[in-house]
DNA sequence: TTATAAAGTTAGCTTTGGCTAAGTATTGTT
DNA sequence: AACAATACTTAGCCAAAGCTAACTTTATAA
């Protein structure tokens, strides 16, 4: 009831000039935007990988397994696949198994490299490897070419530029 | 039509040793798990953290103010804040500004100097700052308390375990 | 002090990605 | 061939985060 009300300081032109690269509205912004589309991409990078590794292991990619490696329930990953297939990423017939369209295997190669260099990175720092595992399913997603290369060039020279 | 049906092979107990640490379904699964729940968290991280910056900044902490750093509309700040302050994390009161709970203070703390571990980290490793920063938006919620320090530990003397 | 502008909220919609319960299809076993 | 077990789908639910349009409140300016 009582609280105090302030104003908004419109005399706020002050800029202490405490950041070093520019740190506007604006480009905060489109970092958060960036982020939140890394987000939208993240559950399809992460089943064509599986898929594609499925595939590799096992000769095949069937719905149950896919569910029992992502942890989620099997009505769960027949949604998701039907988003899958209507974005061109895989086929899939109704009680079949799951395949790669050549977009989906073109994803799922780039996600296994990424997801290689960043797991070799962390190692490279000295995490052993389960956690780099765990860390690196997160990390995958919001790296970006000009940091993956860095990751990458750290893994094979640790500490030449 | 005349797709191929093959059947589950129920004779593969091969596991032909290829990976280094253990990498069954289960343990998998725990991966992804994990993932998901840093995701429920991000939001809630990043509101607390930009909230906490503009009070530094500006004195006050409003949602007009919110909204644009974060690149999304007003009333998705109204309605991310009702889920803040349901889960204790600030104090708001309609109209007014945006207020941390001790709560949301040391949470903001937390993710602050996450956010400054990580970029500065990245900027140690060669990344350009701008690059640094918006990658560091999204991998701050992926790291590991071991991941953190090894990123801190090699910021403060790099290539030396 | 009144009018206008800006800020904030409410209502209602969307997509994503999770779940359970229940039904159908396929596979494996007798 | 019949039955049982497993896999898969469908239906229907939920919460999180986003949006626009319309309305209300607060702040600014005439
Ligand atoms: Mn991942
Ligand atoms: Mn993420
Ligand atoms: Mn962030
Ligand atoms: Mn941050």
């Amino acid at each position: 009831m009582t609280q105090k009300t302030p104003e908004i300081s419109s005399s706020s032109l002050v800029s202490q000039a405490s950041e070093g690269a520019d740190s506007t509205a604006g480009s905060q912004a489109e970092r958060f935007e960036s982020v939140r589309r890394a987000h939208q991409s993240e559950m399809a990078e992460d089943y064509v990988e599986l898929i594609a590794e499925l595939i590799v292991e096992h000769g095949e990619a069937r719905p149950v397994e896919i569910a029992e490696r992502l942890g989620v329930s099997q009505p769960t990953v027949t949604k998701n696949l039907a988003r899958l297939k209507r974005d061109g990423l895989v086929i899939h017939a109704p009680y079949r198994s799951v395949f790669l369209t050549d977009e989906g295997k073109a994803l799922a190669e780039i996600c296994r490299k990424r997801h290689r260099i960043v797991v070799n990175f962390l190692k490279a720092l000295g995490i052993k490897e389960s956690i780099a595992e765990h860390d690196a399913e997160g990390i995958e997603h919001h790296v970006s070419k000009e940091t993956l290369a860095a990751f990458e060039s750290f893994t094979q020279s640790p500490s030449k530029p």
